[in-house]
DNA sequence: CAATTATGTTACAGCAATGTTACAACCCGG
DNA sequence: CCGGGTTGTAACATTGCTGTAACATAATTG
């Protein structure tokens, strides 16, 4: 998909090194050099993100966004900021405008482009970050880290893959075919005691007595089950 | 339904930010700007998520979310943290709170929405197969599981299968035969009587009087029927 | 009431499902 | 190209399920 970035940007240099780079990306770029005309032309195009320098010739990059977050159509576009010192970053932050990002210049290009690319991947996940807890157990999906009893536990990707599926999953009980489908990709060449392997290893980790597990339960005849423990 | 949310936050900027935007979203928000009286009014009005602030001028997130997780009436109810720096998270993490999610400033107002809806919408993620109940009994075939009075029973599979099969088929008597082919897949090289010891075996675990049971009975010269006592 | 038939009950041998361990192939960063 | 970690499989161990037979008991019949 196409994703249109409105930059708002005096400075004619910066502007077109900015362009560059994000079109060489594969973004859509449109250039303001002031915050004339921002408002009308966004509200009627609803651009993916905002690059707004705070000092502009003809206003203030930070009423700017005050009036983005204003328009009811407007209000969830991320916004990245471009400071060029740290007074005015500690004014972004200060007003809580819900800046996204912000980068102070002088910036690399390589940066700037590193962060949207940041700002729209986050956006386009945030159901799938939120924290999954049960007993003793934390995952956080957004750090792939897994935690217990406040210690990071160390996973393996697969280990990691499979734990998250059945904790977003609980009381359910899963075959291992399913899981195969699931968890691992390329069932074909899998056999479905490998998931037995991974329970066990996964068990090993987060489990105080692996033999009498709480959190992954056997299910007989049926496959697994995760629960949230007490 | 209208889900209510309370938001502890004492920075009016971020605080009416965050209000228009989930107001915006259908959602009726309640603003406190510190701790003080939040577990009181929730007690009464028991709100559906907290959003909470961390640093707040009369006291600290963290122990007002383990004042809520210690008051019975709100338990369960879902918290998500604002933190203004990585290593507030990993304290969050770290107590163990029952944290549902966290988000760090500066965040858009829009991530922060998302969030709220992805945990509200993971907590009335019902099982997707429905109870089969009869008496004090439950069976719950998205877990592989039977509950005698909030106790889960130990069945095995085969034990599992009958019971699911009769338990969904109340009132209807079926013969030997007609079990065998429905709960066992291979007829031919099982005994009809083998299903006299399977409902024994039933009987022994769910029934207070194996000897005169009131979930499965038999129907003499038909075979056995399942009813919901009383 | 005895004979007959249907169902209940128990114990057990065989075996299928799962647990467990070790290992070879593989991948990846240094 | 080397070393550490990961991955999947094979092989063995173990658990407890499974189905049957044999006997016990209850219901039905004449």
């Amino acid at each position: 998909m196409l994703r249109t970035i409105y930059l708002v940007e005096d400075d004619l240099d910066i502007a077109s090194l900015v362009q560059f780079n994000l079109e060489k990306n594969g973004f859509e770029v449109r250039v303001f050099s002031g915050v004339a005309g921002v408002l009308p032309a966004a509200e009627k195009s609803q651009p993916d993100l905002f690059i707004l320098d705070i000092m502009l010739p003809d206003g203030d990059g930070l009423d700017l966004s005050r009036d983005i977050r204003g328009s009811p159509g407007l209000v969830a576009i991320p916004i990245i900021f471009l400071t060029a010192k740290a007074e005015e970053m500690d004014r972004v932050l200060g007003l809580e405008l819900g800046a996204d990002d912000y980068v102070t210049k002088p910036f690399s290009p390589r940066e700037l482009v590193a962060r949207v690319k940041a700002v729209l991947r986050r956006l386009d996940q945030p159901a799938l970050e939120a924290l999954v807890s049960a007993g003793d157990l934390t995952i956080d999906p957004g750090a792939v880290k897994v935690m217990l009893r406040g210690q990071e536990i160390d996973l393996s990707a697969t280990e990691y893959r499979l734990l998250e599926y059945l904790a977003r999953r609980p009381g359910r009980a899963f075959s291992r075919d399913q899981l195969l489908q699931a968890v691992w990709q390329e069932t074909r060449f899998v056999t479905p005691r490998s998931v037995d392997v991974y329970v066990r290893r996964i068990r090993e980790k987060i489990e105080a007595d692996p033999e009498n597990p709480c959190y992954i339960v056997t299910v007989r005849g049926a496959g697994y089950r995760f629960e949230a423990p007490q």
